[in-house]
DNA sequence: TTGTAGGCGTTATCAT
DNA sequence: ATGATAACGCCTACAA
C-alpha cells in the first residue's frame, strides 16, 4: 500500500514539521505540543511509517536484538536435539515481551567473511546487545574468546567464567538423584546408568548424581554399571545391549536422556527382555511423546519454558547492568514423572 | 582483547590511508594496490575490526538477514510442534551458506510500537531481505497485508498469492494415498482417518489423498470413518476413542500426523485393543523417535531437512530476481515408512 | 515548543 | 590507486 517505505524526511515535510519534531513526537517525549503530536503520528499511522532499525541502531547504539548461537546436532545431523528449540520458543517469547528480536545466527562470515570464523565478531558485526548459547563446544577457542569478551551472554547447559556471563541449567545432579532413588525405593539394587557426553555440564552432573546417589543408598558403585553415551538413542541401544550382556545384569537402567532410555528399551524388546517387568528404565528430560509410547517412559522432567525464560531474564539482566559479577548460575528444578517403565524388579533376583 | 571495536575510520588512521581505500581494500575491490590493501588486511587482523552490519545496510540497502515468523503452538503452549524447528534447522544451515543470518522475530512492537502489530512492518523495520513464515494463520489480515506487498516471503506449508512469495510443503496428497494404499494392501477395508486442522494446507491435503485413494481403490467412503483433528495427541486419542466404539469399527487408522498417530495408539491400549494385531495405525511426519516406540510406528516420512533448504533456495531465488512471478508452490516428495504399526487385519471380520 | 546540525559507521561517487 | 565527501535514516544536544 502507499508508496513504500517512508521515511521520517518526508513525514516531516509532510506534516509541516522538522525531523527532530517528528522523531521526539513518536518516541514519547514530553516537549511536544499534544496537537503537533497527534497530528504528526495519525500521519504516521496512515503512511504506515517505519523507523529503520539500522538507522536507529546506529544513532542509538542499541538495536534491541539478542544473539542466538544454536548449535544443535552437528555430529549427528539427523538427529536434532530438540530439547534446545522448546527452550528457544519460550526464550523468544521472553525477549519479545522486553522488546527483543532474536537473531539466530548462521552464517559464519560476518561482514566479508575475513577473519576467522567467531561468535565475538557475529555478535559485534550485528551489533547484538547480548547472546544467548545452546549447544556450542565449551571448549571452543572461540567460545573462549567470546567468554572473555564483556559481551553480555548466558549459556544454557554452559557455564561461562567471564565478565557479564551467566549460565541457566536444570538441577542435573538432583534429578539424577531423584531417578535413582525412585528406582531405590522400588526395590531395585542393581541400577547401571547410560550417561550422556561426559564433556558437557549436564552429562558430567547426571552421572555424579548417580554416584552420589548410589553412595547415600548405601548401594556401591561398579564400574561395570556406567556405560557411556551421548544422549542419542543409538547410544542407549548400544549401552543396553552391553549392560544386559552382563554376567550380572542390573534390573534397573537410568538413562541420561529419554533418547537413550527409547534405545534402551529397544534393545531390551530386541532381547525379550521387559519393560518394566525385567529391566525398569527411566529417562531424563521428559520430551514431548514420551508419555505416550508404550510403556509410557518415567522421567526426570526439565523445565524447558523455565529454562528459556530464565535464560532470558538473567541476559536481560546482564544488559540492564543490574546484576552483580559474577553472576551465580540458574538453577531450575527438575521432577521425577513417574509412568510405567519403572516398577518393582522381577521377584527371582 | 584490544580496544574494543575499531571503526574503519581508526583503521583509515592507524593504516595511513582514507576511509575509502580501507573500505575498498576490504570489500576486495581491484583498484588497490597490494601492499596497500595487505597492509590493511593485516592490520584490520589484528585490531580484530568487524564492520557495523547496521552502518552498512543504512549505506548498501542490502542487511543479508532473512526474517523467520515462526508461531509455534500458540493455542497449543504446552505441545509446541517440533515439525517446523527440523525445518528451521536446515533452513538456517542453507541461507547461512549463502551469507544470510536470520531475525527470528519476537516483539510484537517493533520501532516504538505504534500502528498494529504487523508482520509486513517488522520485516521493514529490520530492512530483512525476505522472509520465512511458518505456522502463522493463513488468513489472518495482517498475513494478508504481507502478502500483497512484494517483500520476497516463503511460506512453509502456507500458500500465499502475491508478489515475490511462494510455497514449499511436502506432496501431502500423495502421502496420504500412499499410506491408504499401504493398508489396503496389507489387506484392510474399513479404514478411517483422523485429520489435521482443516484450515490448514496440510490438514486439508491430507484428507483429500485419503478420499481420493479410498475412490481409487473403491472402497467408498463412509462420513462416520473421518474423525476431526488438529494435529495433536489429544486429538488422536479422542478420534480413536469414538471411531473404536462404531458399531462396525476400522481395522486401520490413518492419522494425519504422528502425534495423533500416537494418541490413537494409547487410547487403543486404553481399550485392549492391540497394535498392529487389532487395529493397524499409519501416522504421518516420521518424527523422531516414532521408530524407537513400541510398536515402531508406520508413518509417511516428510523431508523436514529438504524443506528447510527448498525454503531456502526458494527465497533466494525471489531475492535475487532470478524468478519468474507468479512462482510455483515447490512440493517435495514423501516416503512411506514400514515398520510395525501396521498390519494384516485380523482374520476375522 | 520547535528547528538546526552534528554524528553514528559504511559505501559509493566523484575528483585527482 | 587514492582521497574527499555526500548519502543512508535516525537521534539528540544545543539554539532559538
Amino acid at each position: 500500500m502507499t508508496g513504500q517505505n517512508v521515511n521520517i524526511r518526508q513525514l516531516a515535510k509532510l506534516s509541516g514539521v522538522s525531523v527532530g519534531t517528528v522523531s521526539r513526537a513518536l518516541n514519547g517525549y514530553s516537549d511536544v505540543r499534544p496537537e503537533t503530536r497527534e497530528r504528526i503520528m495519525r500521519l504516521a499511522r496512515e503512511l504506515d511509517y517505519t523507523p529503520a532499525a539500522a538507522a536507529r541502531a546506529l544513532s542509538t547504539r542499541r538495536s534491541h536484538v539478542l544473539g542466538v548461537f544454536l548449535d544443535t546436532g552437528e555430529g549427528h545431523p539427523d538427529l536434532r536435539h530438540p530439547f534446545f528449540h522448546e527452550v528457544l520458543d519460550s526464550l523468544k517469547a521472553a525477549v519479545g515481551r522486553a522488546g527483543y528480536d532474536l537473531l539466530l545466527f548462521a552464517s559464519e562470515r560476518p561482514g566479508n567473511g575475513y577473519g576467522p570464523h567467531s561468535y565475538l565478531k557475529r555478535c559485534r558485526h550485528h551489533n547484538v546487545e547480548g547472546t544467548v548459547l545452546m549447544g556450542v563446544e565449551p571448549d571452543d577457542p572461540e567460545v573462549q574468546r567470546l567468554i572473555r569478551s564483556d559481551l553480555p551472554a548466558v549459556g544454557v547447559d554452559l557455564v561461562m567464567d567471564g565478565p557479564r556471563k551467566c549460565a541457566v541449567m536444570s538441577d542435573n545432579v538432583e534429578g539424577a538423584r531423584q531417578a535413582v532413588a525412585h528406582l531405590h525405593a522400588l526395590g531395585h539394587r542393581r541400577i547401571a546408568t547410560v550417561t550422556g557426553l561426559m564433556d558437557t555440564r549436564p552429562g558430567a552432573d547426571r552421572l555424579r548424581g548417580y554416584r552420589d546417589a548410589l553412595r547415600d543408598l548405601g548401594l556401591g558403585f561398579r564400574d561395570e554399571y556406567v556405560a557411556y553415551g551421548d544422549f542419542y538413542a543409538e547410544a542407549g541401544h548400544a549401552a543396553a545391549a552391553a549392560l544386559l550382556a552382563l554376567e550380572e545384569p542390573p534390573t534397573a537402567i537410568f538413562a541420561a536422556s529419554d533418547m537413550m532410555a527409547l534405545g534402551v528399551v529397544a534393545a531390551a524388546a530386541e532381547r525379550g527382555v521387559r519393560v518394566p517387568d525385567d529391566l525398569s528404565v527411566v529417562g531424563f528430560d521428559d520430551m514431548q511423546l514420551v508419555g505416550l509410547v508404550q510403556p509410557p517412559l518415567t522421567t526426570v522432567r526439565q523445565d524447558k519454558a523455565g529454562l528459556g525464560a530464565a535464560a532470558a531474564h538473567a541476559l536481560l539482566a546482564l544488559i540492564d547492568e543490574e546484576a552483580e559479577d559474577p553472576q551465580p548460575t540458574v538453577t531450575l528444578p527438575v521432577e521425577l514423572v513417574e509412568r510405567a517403565s519403572a516398577a518393582p524388579p522381577p521377584a527371582t533376583t
